[in-house]
DNA sequence: AAGTCACG
DNA sequence: ACCA
């Protein structure tokens, strides 16, 4: 389990099925951010409408086999940006091993996602509580990466009013969560403008599920 | 409401 | 509460 971040600072246990894992490699941290500007010039990053008709506040963009999108149907998984009317750039190789690679330290083998997500918070950005409950199967977990600027996860329960725990996630921070707490509420506190060690004036979530 | 705003 |  260990060996496989070898680089972790700090393991966190959130709840059942949910693990923070701290701190990988900076040098992976740039590739990341590499394969993240590449992926961003072929599917840019765009602000998605919430039910009811507000704008949210993350911009958002994905790579893989499915994107999320939010439009007049719903919000739901394809396989074409709208925006470009191409196929999704594909999931670079680095974001699967890193999502495998933290999925088994968190106890969960053989996780091999269809989709990536990328959320950019710019200062002042966040997300409020919700359920990830798009993809057609629950039975992978969720992998979330933070890149650049730190924030404060929300992290809930099965029920919107249960009460959050506020978990600060950095820069190289992997949470994983999957079996009970793989429909449990979550959020992101408004990002607050900060001089971190990483140069990035805004923050950058991948988040890797299965979605059929 | 995965958002925003008004009011106590 | 709002009423997409």
């Amino acid at each position: 389990m260990d060996d496989l971040f070898p680089e972790t600072r700090e393991r966190l246990s959130l709840s059942s099925g949910a693990v923070l894992l701290g701190g990988f490699a900076q040098a992976e941290a740039q590739a990341l951010l590499h394969a993240v500007e590449l992926i961003t010039q072929q599917a840019p990053f765009r602000h998605y409408r919430v039910v009811g008709g507000g704008r949210m506040a993350a911009a958002m963009t994905a790579c893989g086999e499915y994107g999320w999108v939010s439009d007049e149907q719903g919000y739901r998984y394809v396989r074409t940006d709208p925006l470009t009317g191409r196929p999704w750039p594909a999931l670079p190789s680095l974001f699967l091993a890193l999502a495998g690679r933290a999925a088994q330290a968190a106890g969960y083998a053989g996780f091999v996602p269809q989709c990536g997500l990328i959320n950019r918070y710019a200062p002042g950005a966040g997300m409020g509580p919700h359920q990830d409950r798009d993809e057609h199967t629950m039975e992978a977990p969720v992998v979330s990466v933070s890149l650049g600027l730190s924030a404060l996860f929300q992290w809930g329960g099965a029920r919107r009013q249960d009460a959050c725990r506020k978990v600060p996630l950095h820069h190289g921070d992997v949470v994983v969560w999957g079996g009970p707490s793989r429909s449990h509420f979550h959020g992101v506190l408004p990002v607050r403008s900060a001089q971190s060690g990483t140069g990035l004036g805004c923050r950058y979530n991948l988040t890797f599920r299965v979605v059929d």
